[in-house]
This record gives structure tokens, sequence and C-alpha cells, in this order.
DNA sequence: TCTTCTCAGTCATCATACAACAGTTGATAT
DNA sequence: ATATCAACTGTTGTATGATGACTGAGAAGA
């Protein structure tokens, strides 16, 4: 298999340059989770995936370090690389999907609603005074920060974070947290003016409120409905407005 | 008589020599993370960080392989590295902590209950009836495979998983299918003998039968509430069994 | 039988060289 | 004076040879 010009008119996206360690990464990943590398078997050796793609060393070096970075496989120096046994250290990745924008947004916004109506609960459960102080503390900044005509995402955001984080669940929290930049950095900004802005900004901050007041009381049920109205009415929010 | 036992237990927990190229890519890991390195800013040359680190081109290259492979920085031929500008990327893993094997699990299953109990109710509002058809087909199997005496824990996960993939939304089912082997292989096993197991297996049929009746009905509040049942119990069983 | 040694195979690292690409500079032609 | 282009510098990408370190198994010796 030697170099099958293929420097003609591939895709040329704007990142251009299939470089060649990414290009025997990808098959190499495509032989391991297409099932035909077993878990536990062991790949090809340098010398031999040498031989076989008709590249250089330091393209096969490069092609395993980064399936080895994903976990795939693991090199045991001295006796060759091995097909993880346990694949369940493959990583979770959002995003690398066809979906229209619109859908992108609004599936990202379901994924969340589900974690976070029920860690609202949670947090009502187990909350401890140091956390109730910390998600008004964050509370009161988001408010601040709306009040003088900032986004406030952010601090939105930070808000829901402490919530997770007072679940005492740290893989929940690890989790809304990897979805914060899918969820803040919308730049589809809904320009609303004046009085608009004032009366959806008011209603945002009672919904809010309404979830601290019963994550402060220790109301489970409470928070997990109050936090499923404030997410349902975002979600709509962004299912209309994106829908136009 | 070679029967291939290559079973070989791969509990290297602490691979005695961390690889060089593994070390340099955490700590240029660690930097970009840490907010030293920017978005968008360019990463010291191969030759600098050769010379700073005081390994070689090999070396500093398969670490740059792998933060790539992660999405964290991309390098341009004749230009640099740089950090990448939409840290969104930046893959999402469960495990790399240092929690407890009871707390591991628990907290693994509160995350999963989470989800699975709003996309039960995504599932009532949208299943088709080709959805209703396949979780009915998977019920069944379920059944079947405990009948005869398995385990039938796959096929519990199959079935969950045909409920996620009932809500439509693809980032759900993946996110479900991402956590099932974290769920399934689970070796504690519960020996339950005799007419106990009967006992307990009726009850968890029961459970799941529920689930699917309400998604049946599309009675989305119905379905909440048997999928919450269903997985809190599971949830209480875990949480006693593993305190021992 | 048991221990020790040797050896071939493999990955890990180092070093060097060249190719491909991007940006800058400066000479040249008009 | 301006435009064009060739050369130069610095970067990542690829290729190659050499050496070290580790593993497993068989050979050699007691």
């Amino acid at each position: 298999m030697r170099d099958d010009k293929a420097g003609e008119l591939e895709l040329r996206s704007f990142k251009g340059r299939p470089k060649l360690s990414e290009e025997i990464a990808g098959q190499l990943r495509q032989l391991i989770q297409g099932g035909e590398l077993m878990p536990g078997t062991q790949l090809p050796t340098e010398n031999a995936m040498i031989e076989q793609f008709g590249v250089s060393r330091t393209v096969v070096r490069e092609a395993v370090a980064a399936l080895s970075a994903d976990g795939l496989v693991n090199a045991r120096q001295g006796r060759g690389v091995f097909v993880a046994n346990d694949l369940t250290q493959q990583p979770f990745r959002l995003g690398d999907s066809r979906l229209s924008e619109r859908d992108h947004i609004v599936q990202i916004m379901e994924l969340r609603l589900s974690l976070e109506v029920e860690a609202a609960g949670l947090a009502a459960q187990r909350r401890t005074s140091e956390d109730l102080r910390e998600i008004e503390d964050a509370f009161e900044r988001m408010v601040e920060a709306q009040r003088s005509g900032q986004e406030g995402a952010e601090q939105d955001f930070a808000f829901h974070l402490r919530i997770a984080e007072a679940t005492q669940n740290t893989y929940i929290a690890k989790f809304i947290r990897y979805l914060g930049p899918f969820i803040i950095p919308r730049p589809a900004r809904r320009t609303v003016t004046g009085g608009e802005r004032e009366v959806y900004l008011e209603g945002l901050t009672q919904e809010h409120a309404n979830i601290r007041d019963a994550i402060a009381d220790q109301d489970e049920a409470a928070a997990i409905e109050a936090m499923r109205i404030h997410l349902s009415r975002g979600l709509a929010l962004n299912r209309s407005l994106v829908q136009s």
C-alpha cells in the first residue's frame, strides 16, 4: 500500500491535510471498533505495520500514541501493542454528528435537562450548609451580572454547576461541567431589547429563585419541579428561536 | 494442551515507568487546562520543548500527537502547534477518579438514573410503533434469558438502551450506550439462590413490564415514575450490597 | 530439577536528515 | 516607485539508523 496519490482532490475542508499518522490511526481505530481486532489481541509489530502501511516508524508510533491516549490500546515495552480488553475507557464525545444546528442545540438541552432535574432533587437532599451558601452566592452574582446589562450566561451556568456539585456525586458534576461549553457560547443571541428584556429576566430570576429556595428547604420534589419548569422553558425557547 | 488462557489480569494500576511522552503530554495538558495557555495561543515550538523538557523530538511529537487526538491542540505544518480555540472537543471519561469501588458504582448508577428517568418520559412521548415493537422484543428476550437461568444483564441493558433510543435523541442514546460497560460487567454477583431468586426476578420483571406498558400507553408521567421506581430499587440494592 | 545465562523480539528513546509548508525579505523587472 | 518573484528562515511532517530497556523462552550449567 504505497502512497496512493492522496494529494489530488481529497475532501479539502478548511482543515486540509490529512496527516499520515492520523490516517493510519483512523484505519487502526476502524479495525478495532469494527471487531476485527478483538480485545486482548496483539496488534502487528511496528515493523510489520511499517511494511503493511508503507510508512515510517515515526508515523506508526504517533498513530499508536494517539490510540493509546484514547485508551483504545496499550503498548508494553518488550511485548507489543495490545487492544485494551476493557474498552470502557474509550472516551465519550459529543458533536461529531451530522445533526443540524437546531437539532444539536435541542438535543444537548434535553440531555442537560434530564440530568439537572434529578440533580436538583439530589442536591436538595444532600446539600451541606456550605453548598447552600455557595449556591446563594452564585445566584446573587448571576442577578448582579444581568442587572448590570451583561449576558450573564457564564454566571447562569456557574449557578447550575454549583447545584450539580451539591449532589455530592462527582460524576454528575463532572458531566455537567463537560456539557458547559456546549451550552454557554451560543452565539445565536436572542436580541431582546428594552422592556421586553426586563420581563424576560424577571421571569428567569424567579425560576432560579424557586430552585434555590427548594434546595434551601431541602424539598426534593419542589426542587425537581422547579428545575424542570426552568429548563423546559429554556428548551421551548430554543426550539422556537432556532426554528425561524 | 495449549489452552489459550492469555486472560491476564490487566491490573496495571501503577505502571512502573510512565512513558516519557505521556509525562510530557500530562504537563502540557495541565498547562492548557490550567489556563496558562489560552485557546488560540501557540505552544512552544518543538525545538523549544526539546530544550525545555530535555527530551528528544520523538517524545515531544508523540506527546503532541496524543493531545491532538484529544482535540486539545491542533498542529499546522509550517506554522506551529496551537491550543484549540474550541475546547468543547475534549472528551469526557469516567473512572480516572479515586473513589472507592462502592462509591464508584453508586455514583454511576445515580448518573444513569438521572438520565433514564427522563428518557423514559421522552420515550413515552415520542416512541414510534417501530420503537415500541423493538422495546417489547427486548423485553421478551430479557425475560427469556432470565427464565433460562442466565444472568440476563446484557439483555437488561439492551432493553434500557432501546428505550433511550426511542427518545429520538441521539445524544441521550449515545451516552447511555457509553455508560453500558460501566454497568454490565459487575462481577460482584449477588448469589441469590433458588426460591429467593424467583421472587427477585418476578419483581424485576414486573418493574420492567410497568415501564414497557407506560411507554406503550404513551403515558409520560407513568413512564417516569416506573423508571424511577425501578432504578431506585436497583440503586438501593447496590448500596446495601457493596456495603458489607 | 533448579538456577542462571544467553538471545532474539519488541517497544522506548535519541539523533540526524530531508520534505512540505508558511511567512518574510530583498532583488529584480517593469 | 511599484509589482513580481526568488531566496531565506523557521516551522511541522516524514524517513531512517542506532541504541537502550524490557520480555519471554530456550540453552547451559549445577
